[in-house]
DNA sequence: CTAAATGCAAACTATTTGCAACGAT
DNA sequence: ATCGTTGCAAATAGTTTGCATTTAG
């Protein structure tokens, strides 16, 4: 545990956001300007592979990453593009179910239209 | 409709796969070695914009290219990496009843182990 | 005829990697 | 001393874009 991954990883559990490696990148440098964007990258990719956070892949976008690991679900406005969480609602049982297949595990990205925006389209 | 177009089209809806724009791509060169890579993912985006095929995000890996564009899933074998149609099984709606939101669409790539490499692990 | 699409090449975004120097044990 | 990690820079993968030329309607 070297001071650069501390400081990714407390940058990631501070934040309230899920942030793409390039947002981690910039406010590591604020604190330590000498970091390396290359280190970043690395942490990342180790941290989600030890399950310390989580990775999230969203089409057409950077990765973003998670401090939460347990089970939840994520959602993203059409409108403004932000990304929420979304309480667990046992969804690998469900589709266990219904295909009768054993699942390992899954990405789902929601799409939806927050209050926010539904507002202004009004 | 141009014949490039029309050639991308028709080497999707001929093959059994989901393909990548570079498969696509080098499938279309046998056939037309003039055409260029920004033709074949200018034609992808396009169609996949108005729906006539539709375009697969998986983490970490290139997009795919998807004839069927009614509803159905994903499901990728971890140790082999083969990826599966699955029917439809109503996801939509079981979301929508579990988290109270109304759902636009979604993203979801399953994972688990196909029964060519389950026989392989045993 | 003319607007849209092509081919080509260069640009771009996100990420990974090789390597010499550094740092913790 | 040693082995993993860093910083740096160059490389890579996938995709997009500007522009002069060609093509479809």
């Amino acid at each position: 545990m070297t001071k650069q991954r501390q400081l990714i990883l407390d940058i990631i559990r501070s934040s309230t956001d899920h942030m793409t490696a390039e947002e981690i990148f910039f406010e590591a440098k604020q604190i330590q300007s000498s970091i390396a964007v290359g280190t970043v990258y690395r942490n990342l990719g180790l941290m989600a592979e030890a399950e310390e956070i989580k990775r999230l892949s969203m089409p057409n976008a950077p990765d973003r990453f998670d401090k939460t690991t347990r089970p939840h679900e994520h959602i993203i406005c059409e409108h403004c593009g932000k990304l929420s969480d979304l309480p667990a609602f046992n969804l690998k049982d469900y589709i266990e179910k219904q295909t009768g297949v054993e699942i390992l595990g899954y990405d789902l990205n929601l799409r939806y239209v927050c209050d926010d925006c539904k507002k202004i389209e009004a």
